[in-house]
DNA sequence: TCTTGTTTGCGTCAATTTGACACAAAGTAA
DNA sequence: TTACTTTGTGTCAAATTGACGCAAACAAGA
């Protein structure tokens, strides 16, 4: 058997499939980069993993330093491991999603990128790497977690009325859902609670606002699309 | 920015979680470390990744060096990537868990272990690195997985009867499980097809004996457990 | 052969949930 | 006022669930 430190080791980067909801859609960030490969293209935000680094640390500082965001709801997706992937050699690709309210923070392209920007998830321009795999793997896994557990929340203002949840999850679902149905189900289930008030100031009747419940003890929410 | 290879990088190992069903029970494949770190102690079989090789590769070279398997159901599981995780140093484990038949197999160790054996889930003995974690990732991936995907079949022989189909779930499921309930919600579905023939020889009434339909469409199953 | 005990298959039935709607209330614009 | 749109709530038949009952099919023992 060879000595520990004889192994040589493939690269490890870390991929970030960051979603926003806005303007009534679902989008996702991407980096046209500066540098070759793939210069001048689309790609998910990424780094490679640095020695001391968790893979959480490592996210921070690509959502700091290239899209200017902290401490946003994210989840390991999966790891990518195609030879082929990377056209430099050998690169392992550990992925995240993450969900985050894009009226909370102002997008910055960090230096190593010509501009990062959202994109509504059905219009995505061909993107570098594996990366269109990659993010139907998240879009995907999205889909399926919103269907039992409350992760919509993540992309929505504290406040938010059961019209705007539910376009929310026609967004994510790509599906239509009798909104009465939807309404009904949400507020038998313990995810969500009155704030008493209402979306004031827009056109016909106004929305009662809800928030999420954040004392939610377990969670036996189950959305059922045929 | 650096050049690409002058990046040092972690190392990589995969590990996985196999799991097996007989004399009525879930059990762990474990096995017991020829040398340091965790010399004679039990752990999850693994491996470091080869720089060339992909992570089904290395899987399988696993299965068939040290455990002398082969073709077995597996699927990505959790990447691991605690900087004290390997007392060796920094080492991110990709994990797999696989479910086999242990009736297909006969288990070997490899050169480089003292022994591998089955453990029942509800008693493992202690495992070396964060492997506990791990299998208490994997078990509870299996727990949700089989709820809404017939991962069960893997486990079981070709044909099957069905109140071996349900002991099997409430195994795996920790839970007891309403036999007839059960019965009806999957012959309801089209997970599974008579075969006409029964289990003889057996105590009592023989029960009749069914197989997975390999031809299925698109999965809508759902087993509800409260 | 008949009885006993166990397991398997199938059925019943009330309670709950779902799916597909109707309809009134609360706004704006004309 | 009158339209028109959106939001909140209700209705109701159909389907599903959860909790059982019971008879059929075997082996073992009397």
């Amino acid at each position: 058997m060879k000595s520990f430190s004889s192994y040589k080791n493939p690269a490890l980067a870390i991929d970030l499939v960051v979603f926003g909801y806005h303007d009534d859609r679902l989008s996702v960030l991407l980096l046209n980069r500066k540098d070759e490969p793939f210069k001048d293209q689309w790609t998910l935000p990424g780094a490679f993993l640095q020695m001391e680094e968790s893979f959480q640390d490592a996210c921070d500082r690509v959502l700091g330093t290239k899209l200017g965001m902290n401490k946003v709801y994210m989840e390991q997706l999966f790891t990518f491991d195609d030879p082929a992937r990377d056209p430099r050699g050998r690169v392992i690709s550990v992925t995240y999603y993450a969900l985050i309210n894009p009226k909370k923070f102002e997008v910055v392209a960090g230096k190593m990128a010509n501009d990062v920007q959202w994109f509504d998830v059905r219009k995505l321009p061909a993107l570098g790497f594996d990366h269109k795999t990659i993010f139907k793997t998240a879009h995907q896994r999205l889909k399926s977690k919103i269907l039992y557990y409350p992760v919509g929340f993540e992309l929505l203002d504290e406040t938010f009325t059961m019209p705007e949840l539910h376009h929310l999850y026609e967004c994510i679902l790509e599906t239509k859902i009798d909104r009465r149905n939807f309404s009904r189900k949400l507020l038998a289930s313990e995810y969500i609670v009155e704030t008493g008030s209402r979306r004031e100031g827009q056109q016909n009747r106004p929305a009662d606002l809800y928030k999420f419940n954040k004392k939610l003890k377990q969670n036996n929410f189950q959305l059922n699309i045929n």
